[in-house]
DNA sequence: TATTATTGACTGACGAGTAAGTTACTCAAT
DNA sequence: ATTGAGTAACTTACTCGTCAGTCAATAATA
């Protein structure tokens, strides 16, 4: 019995190099889970595995923590899905390969969690909203409004405001992200598969921007 | 100087009746600002001009009151968007009415606070919530599929999933109702009108579902 | 040994909920 | 019409638990 007693394993070990990385991850998780107000500082620190004094060796108090969490965690995923975008291909390929891209993004349970987070926060913190928007959204949309405009100049979509249309095709992505990240708590998504849902959201999005009604085809993948 | 001290007009009056209502336009208001952690009661009796006590004599705590405004409001919304559905025109008529009258609804202040904080609480009422997806979004989804459904056994619109492009069209109107409602705070819905907005949509929506890209593609050839 | 990371008990403020006291109103008796 | 006792509506001052933030002590490491 105890090997408490006398095991000269230390009880904590020093690691300062780790510690805002932990304790940001387990912020998202405890934020995400009850709010910036209800969440328990306490929580954190033991989700990180640290005491609550070691959180504010790294981070001056709860609020700063809570930005500095807003603000690190997109910057991981954003420049991977935009490392995907391809030239090659005609705009109705590239469209297609960036909805794909952005959709696995858009799952994630961090974003749905960040999203949340933003929205029900943004009145205390306008700068962290509007640097998400437009790290994010906008961004987002900016992309997409450059296929759309070269898919026209191609004469693969029809004449359309390219920005409304960006704005259009994330706008449908991104909720229908949210969703499918909650999907056992939504009753409408349920019996449906995250690949049922692209398909869906493929062949609508491409028929609001199509020049012709396609040619019926070609929606599967897998 | 003391008019206080001897008017006869009485410090308060007993409206025992009107308490309920006035207590949750308060909660709508205070919570909304707020979040249901960091709002504080005392703000809710004196945004609703009664003293703190007076709330517990009409709702038990704190998450009961919550929990009724969340019932409570959009249930004063619903009926008068369904009652606005006719059923004389064609489904293109009838799309384009619905959406025009759900953007109505879509964009007004309650609707963007009780959304958000629907999203932010879901873990704590799941209840609640799914009560709310019920109420709100399935219902509005299942109008349109129907519409959808009725324009394509009548010509009118291509052969698509009436419950999928319901779901589309709400997802699509919803999320830009809730960015127009708090257009000042979004980049790229400041420089629109509600009216360009709602015309985007429809044009948008009109065409991912439609037969043919409207009376202009009658010329193009098939 | 010196240094620095980490702990955890402590404090002070804040706010939900309570209950005893106060005020507005009601209505039966005059 | 007026009174005044009874009651329902409301207020206010209080309690008590909770939790953000602190700091002196302690343990790991160089």
């Amino acid at each position: 019995m105890s090997e408490s007693a006398h095991t000269n394993a230390p009880r904590w070990r020093r690691l300062p190099g780790e510690r805002p990385r932990q304790i940001l991850d387990a912020a998202l998780e405890v934020f995400g889970e009850r709010g910036l107000a209800a969440a328990r500082l306490e929580d954190i620190a033991r989700t990180a595995g640290v005491s609550k004094g070691t959180i504010y060796l790294y981070f001056p108090n709860k609020e700063a923590l809570f930005c500095e969490m807003i603000r690190e965690i997109p910057s991981r995923h954003i420049a991977s899905v935009e490392a995907m975008i391809t030239e090659s291909a005609t705009a109705r390929e590239q469209l297609r390969e960036y909805l794909h891209h952005s959709w696995d993004y858009v799952r994630t349970p961090s974003f749905e969690i960040l999203y949340r987070l933003i929205l029900s926060e943004l009145h205390h913190f306008p700068d962290l909203y509007e640097q998400f928007i437009e790290e994010v959204p906008m961004r987002s949309m900016r992309i997409l409004g450059d296929i759309v405009r070269r898919g026209i100049a191609s004469g693969e979509f029809r004449d359309i405001d390219p920005l409304a249309a960006g704005r259009m095709l994330h706008s449908v992505l991104f909720i229908h992200g949210v969703w499918a990240a909650k999907r056992a708590r939504i009753p409408f998504m349920r019996d449906l598969s995250d690949n049922q849902v692209l398909d869906q959201l493929v062949d609508f999005c491409l028929h609001a921007i199509g020049q012709l009604p396609a040619p019926l085809a070609s929606t599967v993948h897998t």
